[in-house]
RNA sequence: GGCCCGUUAGUCUAGUGGUUAGGACUCCGGCCUCUCACGCCGGUAGCACGGGUUCGAAUCCCGUACGGGCUACCA
C-alpha cells in the first residue's frame, strides 16, 4: 500500500487491488456512535450503505462505536435500531459492540509492539500542548514530533501511549469510489496514538480492526473521515490485513444548525412517511436521470456509486414535504388509515379503520402534506366542536340565506337515500329553483358543516359527515342565518 | 497555518468536448372548479472568476476566490 510518490501517482495500483476485492462478497456496515438519535445525515449512510448491500446481494452490518464512554449512552443503540427499522433497513448482521471488543484491541497492540510497528511514547499531554502551541506560533506543521519513536531507556511506572509507526516517506493513494483517486504525502501522517494512557484504544484504531476483522468489503461513510483514511491504511498494512475499498459521501449541510430538530423519529412524530424519508435523502447525493420519486425496490436496483456525486448538499424541508406530499397521494388508503391512526388517537380522536376512515382518507389524502397536517384539517370528520369561523360566517352567511336554506335541510331530511350523488341532487333542485350558482349555496353550507371554508367537495364531505351530523349542523348554521338576518332588519 | 475535497438558477440535480444547458422543489401567472388541494399549461432564474488546451469547452489543465472537512490520549 505504501510506494515512492511517483509511482503510486501514476500505477493508481489501488484500482488492481479494488478489482480483485470486488470479486469478493460485498459486507458493508454502519457505524454509528450511540450519543444521540439516528439524524438524517446517518441515516442517509446507513442508507447507502444498505442499498450498496442489497444491490450486491451483499450483507449489511451494525456496529455501534461506543468506545466513548462519556457520550456513549446504550438506550441510543436501541433508539437508533428502531429507526432503521422503521425506514425498512433491515440489518443482517450486529450489532456488535466496540466496547465488548478491547480485548482484541489490546492484543493487536501489543501485536503491533512486538513487532516494532508501534512504540510506547511517555510524553505528557502538557508537553504536547506545548509543542503544539509552539509549532503553531513558528507557522510548523502541528504535528509530533516522534521522540520516542526509536528510543530505548524508556522509564519505570510512568504513564505511556502507544503509538503507530506511519511511513516516514513515499505516499498513500487511495482509489475512492466517490472522490476518485486521492494521495496524500507520508509527511502529512502522524504517528497517532492506538492506545490511550488508560490502555483504552482510539478510534482510529479501533475502526481498522472492527473493519478488518469484520471482513468489510466496502467502507462507505461520510467524507469527514477522508482524511482519516490515510492514517488508518499503515494501520491495516502493519497488521498485515488487506486495505478495503473506500467509499466517502458527501456531507450534508445545513443539518448540525437546527439542533434536535432532523432526528428520523422526530419527521416520524410530524407525520412524515418512510418511503418519504428514505427517497428524500436517497437523492441527496444520488440521482437517476430525471427520476424523483423512488420505491426502495427502485432503488435497491437502481443504486450505484457510478452516480454518487462529490459536492455536499443541502437539506431542503420545502423538497421534502414534496416528496411526502407525493408518498400520501401514492399509498393505498387502507395502508395511509392504518398509518394515520396513531395521529388521530393523539389527537383525541378514537377510530378504527372502517369504510368511512378510507373514505375520509381517500379525499384527505391529497390535500394534505403530513399526517399531522391530515389531522388537523380532518377534525371536523371525528369532532362535533365545530366553530364557525367568524370571517367565513359575515362573508357567506347572507340575508335570505335562511329561507333557501330551511329548503335544503327539509329535502335532505326527507332523503331515501344518503349518498353523494342524491345530496347533489338536492342541491342542483335548489339551485335551479332560485336561481343560483353552486358556490353560492356550498359555501355557507361547508362554513355550517366544518366551520370554514376550506373541505373536499362538498357532496363527499356531507355523504362522510353523515345525515345526522349534516342536518344538526346545517340547522346550527341556519340559525345564526336567521339571527344574522333579524339583526340586519 | 498545513493537507484533502468541492463549486450547474434560492435548493436537489441531469450533463463525461459540439445540447436552444434538461428535470424537480420553491416562487409568479393561467386553465380546471362548489372552496381548498390535486392535475394541466406557461414564466422568472444557472455552468464562481481568470488564464490556457482545442476548430469547438459546463465538460480537460493551471491559478484565484469562496465553501467544507481533517489536522486530539472525540468518534
Amino acid at each position: 500500500m505504501l510506494q515512492a510518490p511517483d509511482e503510486a501517482r501514476a500505477l493508481g495500483p489501488q484500482h488492481k487491488y479494488a478489482s480483485e476485492i470486488t470479486r469478493m462478497p460485498v459486507r458493508v456496515r454502519f457505524a454509528p456512535s450511540p450519543t444521540g438519535y439516528l439524524h438524517m445525515g446517518g441515516a442517509r449512510t446507513a442508507l447507502f450503505n444498505y442499498l450498496f448491500a442489497r444491490n450486491q446481494g451483499g450483507t449489511f452490518v451494525l456496529r455501534i462505536e461506543d468506545t466513548d464512554l462519556e457520550r456513549s449512552k446504550p438506550e441510543y443503540t436501541e433508539v437508533i435500531h428502531e429507526a432503521l427499522d422503521w425506514l425498512g433497513m433491515t440489518v443482517d448482521e450486529g450489532p456488535y459492540f466496540q466496547s465488548q471488543r478491547t480485548a482484541i484491541y489490546q492484543a493487536k497492540a501489543l501485536e503491533l509492539l512486538e513487532a516494532g510497528n508501534a512504540y510506547k511514547c511517555f510524553c505528557t499531554p502538557e508537553e504536547l500542548e506545548a509543542d503544539r502551541e509552539r509549532a503553531l506560533k513558528e507557522g510548523l506543521k502541528q504535528m509530533y514530533s516522534r521522540v520516542w519513536r526509536d528510543r530505548r531507556d524508556h522509564p519505570e511506572g510512568l504513564p505511556f501511549v502507544v503509538r503507530i509507526k506511519a511511513p516516514l516517506e513515499g505516499a498513500i493513494t487511495i482509489d475512492d469510489m466517490v472522490q476518485g483517486p486521492v494521495t496524500v504525502g507520508a509527511e502529512e501522517l502522524d504517528d497517532f496514538v492506538i492506545l490511550r494512557s488508560d490502555g483504552s484504544p482510539t478510534y482510529n484504531f479501533v475502526v481498522v480492526i472492527d473493519d478488518a476483522t469484520m471482513n468489510i468489503s466496502h467502507v462507505i461513510r461520510g467524507k469527514d473521515h477522508l482524511n482519516n483514511t490515510f492514517r488508518q491504511i499503515p494501520v491495516y498494512t502493519a497488521l498485515g490485513f488487506d486495505v478495503p475499498i473506500f467509499g466517502h459521501l458527501p456531507l450534508i449541510d445545513g443539518l448540525s444548525k437546527r439542533k434536535g430538530s432532523m432526528s428520523v423519529q422526530h419527521y416520524r412524530d410530524l407525520g412524515y412517511l418512510q418511503e418519504a424519508v428514505i427517497n428524500y435523502i436517497s437523492r441527496l447525493g444520488w440521482s437517476h436521470g430525471d427520476q424523483e420519486i423512488f420505491t426502495m425496490d427502485e432503488l435497491i436496483e437502481f443504486f450505484g456509486f457510478d452516480h454518487v456525486g462529490r459536492s455536499s448538499g443541502r437539506f431542503d424541508d420545502d423538497k421534502f414535504l414534496w416528496v411526502n406530499a407525493e408518498w400520501m397521494k401514492r399509498l393505498d388508503d387502507r395502508d395511509l388509515a392504518t398509518r394515520w391512526l396513531p395521529f388521530l388517537a393523539k389527537a383525541g380522536f378514537e377510530v378504527s379503520v372502517d369504510e368511512r376512515l378510507l373514505g375520509i382518507v381517500a379525499v384527505m389524502k391529497e390535500r394534505a402534506k403530513t399526517l399531522v397536517e391530515m389531522t388537523e384539517a380532518a377534525h371536523y370528520f371525528f369532532s362535533d366542536e365545530v366553530t364557525l369561523d367568524e370571517g367565513a360566517v359575515k362573508k357567506w352567511f347572507k340575508p335570505g340565506l335562511e329561507v333557501i336554506f330551511e329548503d335544503i335541510v327539509a329535502d335532505l331530511s326527507a332523503l331515501q337515500s344518503w349518498t353523494p350523488e342524491h345530496v347533489q341532487a338536492v342541491y342542483d333542485a335548489h339551485c335551479a329553483k332560485h336561481e343560483v350558482g353552486l358556490g353560492k349555496l356550498a359555501q355557507p353550507t361547508r362554513v355550517s358543516v366544518t366551520g370554514n371554508t376550506v373541505s373536499p367537495g362538498l357532496f363527499e364531505t356531507l355523504y362522510l359527515l353523515g345525515r345526522e351530523t349534516t342536518l344538526a349542523r346545517l340547522k346550527a348554521g341556519l340559525a345564526i342565518m336567521k339571527e344574522r338576518a333579524a339583526g340586519d332588519a
